[in-house]
DNA sequence: TTAATAGTGTCTATAAGACAATATATA
DNA sequence: TATATATTGTCTTATAGACACTATTAA
């Protein structure tokens, strides 16, 4: 095993952290549906996702937080990033070597009033709607995470926490569209949720929401007791007796 | 933005590269199964996945396709790593500041004849079959490793290229069965997987192979013609005009 | 009452899961 | 021929997808 001084021979790259911050916009129009959106920086030209440099004795997620505080504006914010791709290209920055670790990151738009930086839609195919390419490979992320998201998003009620509990179904399907970017069947949607859902009891206080008049909704939390790996359906190839 | 000056003027973390190398070994038993397995260094109480620093001017996967040729003996890999999680907490070595990037890569076990380590077994829950844990995280690596590769298992034919083209369905099963770690049904395998294969011409020469006597099975090819994502079916909460 | 939304019933199409029948080679 | 494996047929069950009906509130 090297010792000490031999590891500090070696030459050691910055390392870099980007984060795809992901939120959801609401709807533009009376009947449209809301939309996934990412936080990008920087002017017209110079466009890139939010990022800075590893610091000695920071962990990623504090870097995270790092970013969202001093480029963002945004303090109190808990982050789980997901590590996405690592850009490893020695030459990629001509300044100097940088390793490059992407990650995404979902929060929920009320963290994100008041951000430096803007909320850009991100359309169903994962590019941006507005506005010109991001630089480096940052687009790519951008539809990575995109992907990502949209897949969790296929299979158990907001798993990346973006609405606040109790919610109503409706409110739960709005969400989900808003992320896949598509219209969804109420009814499918329901009766897919609904296994991973909790309804609150009436003891626990305000039992029916409303919307826009109409029947009133039963409210919901998300179930903490079930795995996310057992809550899925998983029909696939194994026969019965191997589950 | 940062001059060059200002860059150096910051401690850098080094970097390793550690491996989960996947592979396949055949039936212990006449009946039995295959096993997923992993390539594992070091001597008892010290065990750990395959790794390096990277050093300058390298990607990671040439940093893979050394550490394979210093460490394992192994020559002339093409080299696809996936990126599975980083190491990041800034104690971990005492020696040093060392951020780890932890990877996985599936090699056919033709690559794997004289490599240096032991290719150990993985149980269906992840966990290696035989010893003692690996050194730092390096079982939790394992085990999203093979939690990843088993989900690619289900859904496609070989995706990682495990065997040599062409193949009968029945050695692909075998496969998928050592892989997963479950024994499958002939017939839900051969449905799920057929339209994601091309049957071979029997102008492509050898049209029919044998196993043990019986009637000869057709040989095919993976179909490259197919991107994987629309290949696997989709059915999720979409409506079908949605897709 | 009407308007508006919530929630359920039910029919159809598709695919998994399971078993059995048929096909094609070798010995 | 018997034997072994490959391939296809088909029945059952589960669920997605779709549509329509019922339920419950406010105005």
């Amino acid at each position: 095993m090297l010792e000490k001084d031999d590891l500090a021979r070696f030459p050691r790259p910055n390392v870099a952290v980007d984060i795809a911050v992901l939120s959801v916009l609401p709807r533009q129009l009376p009947h449209a549906i809301g939309s996934l959106a990412v936080l990008i920086e920087g002017e017209p030209g110079g466009r890139t996702l939010p990022g800075r440099f590893l610091r000695e004795g920071q962990t990623i997620s504090e870097c995270v937080v790092d970013v969202l505080s001093v480029k963002a504006g945004m303090s109190n914010v808990r982050a789980e990033p997901r590590l996405l791709r690592a850009f490893d290209d020695p030459r990629r920055d001509p300044r100097a070597w940088t390793l490059s670790l992407a990650h995404s990151l979902t929060l929920p738009p009320r963290l994100l009033r008041g951000a430096r930086g803007a909320l850009v839609p991100i359309a169903a195919g994962g590019q941006l709607v507005l506005g010109e390419p991001l630089l480096f490979d940052h687009d790519a992320i951008v539809s990575e995470a995109a992907a990502a998201i949209r897949e969790r998003y296929e299979r158990l009620p907001d798993p990346d926490g973006l609405l606040e509990e109790p919610f109503t179904i409706a409110e739960l399907k709005s969400l989900h569209e808003a992320v896949i970017g598509v219209r969804l069947l109420k009814d499918t949607f329901r009766r897919r949720m609904e296994p991973n859902l909790r309804p609150l009891a009436e003891a626990d206080g305000a039992r029916l929401l409303r919307s826009d008049g109409g029947r009133p909704a039963q409210v919901f939390t998300r179930r903490a007791d079930l795995e996310p790996e057992a809550a899925i359906q998983r029909r696939g190839l194994l026969p019965r007796a191997a589950r």
